[in-house]
This record gives C-alpha cells, sequence and structure tokens, in this order.
DNA sequence: ACGCGCGATGTTAGCGCTAACATGATGCCT
DNA sequence: AGGCATCATGTTAGCGCTAACATCGCGCGT
C-alpha cells in the first residue's frame, strides 16, 4: 500500500509535453482544488494564496487543460454554430455577431460550414453534440427528422436563425422568408412591374421568400411571374449567369428579384456589360443588405434583415440560457424591410 | 468490498441525459473497449460483433463523448484557426479552403476572429491550446512574443499563412507580400503612372505589401508615392472613404493601389459616383482577386494569391503532421500572379 | 468561555473514455 | 503433438480536472 504512495514517478501515460495543475499545486504548496478556484472563481480564494498560486502558474507556463475541466463539469464553454457558407456572405455577418457576443461571455466558436447540404448538416450536428457543446447554433427552420430529434435530446439551448417559426425545436431569431418575399413582390408591382422574375438557392428560406413572392403576384391583376431558376447558387459570378440565364429565357421581364445581394450585385454588373438601364429597362432587387448593396451603382434596392444582429440575439439568447436564466421571448421576430435604393 | 461491487446504482454525478459507452457495452454484451474499437477502428473488431455494437449504439441513441475520448487519447481532432474577421474577406475562401480539407480528415475546426487586434490573438491561442487542439493555423507571421513561445511549446503542428518567411514557428503556408506589393508597383509604373497612391489596413500584412510598393517607386526616376493612407479598414464603403480622403488630399494623383478588392472595389464605386473615368483618369488596382474582382465594371487588376489554396495547403500539412507523416516542404511559397484586368 | 456561522482550504470520488498490456481461441507449420 | 503467430476480446489503470462533501480556524455575540 504505502509502496504505491511513495511511487512519484507512477506510470503516466505520454501526455505530450506542460504541467499539470498538480504541478502548480505543489509549487504554490495547496492542494489543486485551490488551485482550480484560483483560476475559475477567484474570489473563493483568499488575495495572499491567489497572489501564490499565480506565481506558481506563471512559473511552470501552466495552461490549463479544459477538456478534462469539461468532462469533470460537463460544461464545454464552447458553442456551435451551422451555417450553409461563410464565402461572400449574408452568413459572415451573423457568425460576426455571434462570435463577438460569445466571446463577451467566456465562449468559443466551433464552426461547421455545410455547403447548404442537409446530409451534411445531420452529420455536424452529430459531431458537435458529441463534443457536448453547451449550445448550438443553425440556420433555418429545415432539418432532417434525425436532426432535430437530436437536438431536442441533447438538453442544450438551440437557436435557429434566418427564419421564424411557431413551434422551433428550441427558440428562434429570425424574420419571416414569406412576408419578405411579399414585400418585396408588393414593392415592385408598386413600382408598376408586372413581368417579374426570380432567381436564387435551392433552400428552404429561398423557397420561402419565392412563395411570398408567388402570393403577391398572383394577387395582382396582369401581373406575372415568368422566370424561376433555382439553384443559381450565392456568388456574384452566378448572379451574372442567372441574369442572362432569366433573359435569354424572357426578354421580356422588367423585374428580377435575386435572393441574396451577390447575386443581384452580379445580375447589375450583367446589365452593365449588356447596356442594359437599370431601372428604367429592367429592375435588379436583392436580399439581406450587404454592405456592397448600399456602395454599388445603381445602389441595390433590397430587403435589409440585420444580418448581424441575428447572430448577437442568438448569441444573447444562449448566454441567457446558459446562465440559468429564462428566455422570455423565445420566438424573436426581427423583422425585415424593404430598402428602396436606386436599382429598383 | 464486493457491497460495492453490487452498488449498481452507484453514486454518479449529475452528467445531464444520454447513454453511455458501458450501456451499449452491456446492451451488446460485449466490454467497453470493444464498443470503442468498434467506433475507432472497426477492422479491429470482427464483423458479427461490429454488428451487434451498431444495432445496440441505435437502440440507446449514443452519441460517444468525444471529450472524454480526447481526454483519454490525448487528441481532440480539432484544429484552431485564427483570422483578423470573416467579414466580405479575403479570409473567408481561406478558411473555406481548410475546413473542407480538414473536414475530409475527420477534423473540426474552432475559428477565432481577432479584429486585427495583436491582444485578441494572444488571448485566443492560450485559450485554444487549453482545448488541446491537434493543430493550429495563423494569419500572418507577427505575433506576440509570449504567443511564439506558446505556440513552440505546445508541440502541436502550427501554420503560418498569408505571408511568408524563413524561420516560421513550424510551417508557412503563403507567399511574399513585399514581393506582390512590388510587381504591383512596377505593373503600375510600366503603365506610366508616376503619381501613386495607397491605402490599405494597419496590419504587417499590408505594411509589408507597401514596403515592396515603395522600393520599386523609389527605384523610378520620376515616379512618387504621392498618399499613404492606413488604416483604411477593409469594407467597400471604407475603399469609398480612401479613394476620397486620397483625392482630397492630392487630386493629381494617376494610380491609387488599395491593398484588398473590397477597398478597391469601393474605391471603383466613387470613382463611378465622381465620374472619373477608370483608368484613364486614374488607375485602381486591388489584392487578392475576390470573385467580385473579374465581374465588376471595369473589371478590377488585383493580385491573385490562391486565398482557397492557403486554406487547403494549409490542412493538408496539418493532416500530413497529425499522420505522423514528415512534412517535405513546410515553408511553402504558394506565389502570387498581377492579374491585368481593365481597371489598371 | 462557549457555540455558532462563515470563509478558506482539503479529501474523495468520480466525469466517460482509451492506451497498454493480458488473455484466450484459432489455425498452421514442422 | 508442440509451438508460435494472429486475431478477437478483456482487464486495469489512468487522462487532468472539478463537484460534493469534509474540516479547520477565527471572530463574534452572549
Amino acid at each position: 500500500m504505502s509502496i504505491e504512495k511513495l511511487d512519484t514517478q507512477r506510470k503516466r501515460r505520454a501526455s505530450a509535453v506542460g504541467s499539470r495543475m498538480e504541478d502548480v499545486a505543489s509549487l504554490a504548496g495547496v492542494s489543486m482544488i485551490t488551485v482550480s478556484r484560483a483560476i475559475n472563481t477567484p474570489d473563493k480564494v483568499s488575495l495572499a494564496t491567489r497572489k501564490r498560486v499565480e506565481a506558481a502558474i506563471r512559473k511552470c507556463g501552466y495552461v490549463p487543460n479544459l477538456t478534462a475541466g469539461s468532462l469533470a463539469s460537463n460544461k464545454s464553454r464552447i458553442v456551435a454554430a451551422i451555417v450553409p457558407t461563410i464565402d461572400n456572405s449574408i452568413f459572415a455577418e451573423t457568425i460576426r455577431g455571434l462570435s463577438e457576443t460569445l466571446a463577451a461571455g467566456g465562449y468559443q466558436l466551433l464552426l461547421g460550414q455545410t455547403g447548404y447540404d442537409e446530409h451534411n448538416e445531420e452529420a455536424m450536428v452529430a459531431a458537435f453534440l458529441g463534443r457536448r457543446v453547451d449550445g448550438i447554433v443553425v440556420t433555418g427552420i429545415d432539418h432532417s427528422a434525425l436532426t432535430r430529434k437530436r437536438l431536442r435530446q441533447a438538453g442544450i439551448p438551440v437557436v435557429e436563425t434566418w427564419d421564424l417559426t411557431d413551434r422551433p425545436i428550441d427558440m428562434v431569431a429570425g424574420f419571416s422568408n414569406v412576408g419578405a418575399g411579399h414585400a418585396m413582390a408588393r414593392y415592385l408591382l408598386a413600382k408598376g412591374h408586372r413581368r417579374l422574375g426570380f432567381a436564387g438557392g435551392a433552400d428552404g428560406r429561398t423557397r420561402a421568400r419565392l412563395t411570398g413572392f408567388m402570393a403577391a403576384i398572383h394577387a395582382t391583376r396582369g401581373a406575372h411571374l415568368q422566370q424561376v431558376l433555382l439553384p443559381a447558387g450565392t456568388s456574384f459570378h452566378g448572379g451574372r449567369e442567372a441574369l442572362a440565364a432569366l433573359l435569354d429565357l424572357d426578354s421580356s421581364l422588367d423585374a428580377v428579384f435575386l435572393s441574396n445581394d451577390a447575386l443581384a450585385v452580379g445580375a447589375l454588373m450583367e446589365c452593365a456589360r449588356r447596356r442594359i438601364r437599370v431601372p428604367q429597362e429592367l429592375a435588379i432587387a436583392g436580399f439581406a443588405d450587404l454592405d456592397i448593396a448600399a456602395e454599388i451603382e445603381p445602389a441595390l434596392t433590397t430587403v435589409q434583415v440585420g444580418s448581424r444582429k441575428i447572430g448577437e440575439q442568438a448569441g444573447q439568447m444562449l448566454l441567457a440560457r446558459l446562465a440559468g436564466q429564462t428566455v422570455n421571448n423565445p420566438i424573436r421576430d426581427l423583422g425585415f424591410a424593404v430598402v428602396p435604393r436606386a436599382s429598383a
């Protein structure tokens, strides 16, 4: 028995380098738990002890092993976020808002990009839950049955974003895509356009925008949705191609709604190249109000949806729940607004 | 003694929900290690056993706790990446390339954004090392002494990106910013421009581009670097403001080099608004060859640097090292190329 | 002087998993 | 038949940390 105790060089698995909390503890002449407290809850330790521990930490170059801490405390201080892509994209702003909000609360961000593939989402959710992340943010409200089930059973706060529903998995921060599509159609119709086109990605949110867009058009005498192009990607180049394709199919279009600003800016560029006057000959409208929308010539009429705010709100809801509070309003409609500019 | 063994309901800390490997093991009638092997190294387990374990996993809805696995195996299967920002940005492409390469190798990405603040970088590196990430990718080659020391001592592969040095912390994938700045100056000078301006962020890479840019100008008779504006941000709007500010200071400029394409596109837009003919009255050049550069009217002359490839290469180097291989060429010069287009 | 509360610190027992070594079964060569 | 790889599976002992429950000492009211 005591032989064992004497065995200070006891068998250790190769754990690479670095000192452990035990080393710090013995250097400071305290127990491990005191070191733990000095790090995590400094006001539970007397000032003198804290100073000694801090000195020992510096001397060892100790970096706490958060993996071990997570396992013991069942808290990871990591939040995962899953977005379709961060390229040129509306989601980059959301991620920034989220990442900054979480950082302020001491949480880190594990990022996944699905490339708009539901299959990827499923795998990522599983992997992230396996990491025992403390919370998770997903894009949209369409998820596979398995994904929904896993998220519900995980017992962690979940925020769906960029859309709205009465029955979220847990919480949701976004806006009505159907409403936004509808509003844009009404705007274009009010401007007198009657021969409308639409292009966008093939995801659920784009489809919802299209649903609203169509509904308003069908309710208007003499108005027609002449052409729809899905999927059209999310790049500037894709926007040029989409516009070209739409006009090839029907050159009589008088307004086109692109379901994101990168596409719309690309469309504007194609118009410039073809010497199509915007908005006189063809009106162009985008979605999401990226930075560039206000700057381009002609300035882009678009729908402002608070991309960054979505991330911030999602972060705040998570932080509140992680702090044990009840989120009073778990379904957050952040609204949208058609921003009239020169292009439509 | 045996009383203890009988205590099946032994005291457990509240570990939220979910089943553990032990549950799967007993359901499948095997030991835990067999479950572990069935999950992580399936070919070390007989087919029949594997099938039984998989069935048990499905029945329990078991999600392996990767935190526990990481602690036990001293491998996290997470790689961290630190970039200044992912907004509108050149780094978004790098992150995508990295994230996809890593995903293919079974690694996940923990993302940090510094907002171009060295202080943030230091804190993030510490936090990520605390997570015992298996590798780390940082932007640039300028890091605080403490950060460098920590990275060196961490004993994990480190890739610096978006620049080049003979003495990397570990590995580096990028290009010569000095060389790229120099090449763009030579290009503009060869086009006959002599009154040059520059604007960009205040980071080390922009300064390196400026250094090269200045060197080429100073070596040319009659050429002058009239104005330099730092920092100018990285947004389209910032580009418009930068161009306006440069022209206010010196309206005789005949070429302006903006150190990233978002700025350059903003500058083009400001020119459009002011009815300045590009490139006849003023040449505009950008950096990084974003998607939009080729699409805008006039198309943007820029420096193509393989943003995405940087991420892919960084990912490949990490994967190789994590697979225990030696990386034969740890200093990867991915080169750059001036892309002549209409704007300069 | 006594007991009580409270702040500071320590002890014990895990968190859920895997490395390393051990064991057992099978086939195959000589 | 004996010995020896080889494959499949099991046992033991941690990985480095923290929750939960002790314990200790001190000041304070009475």
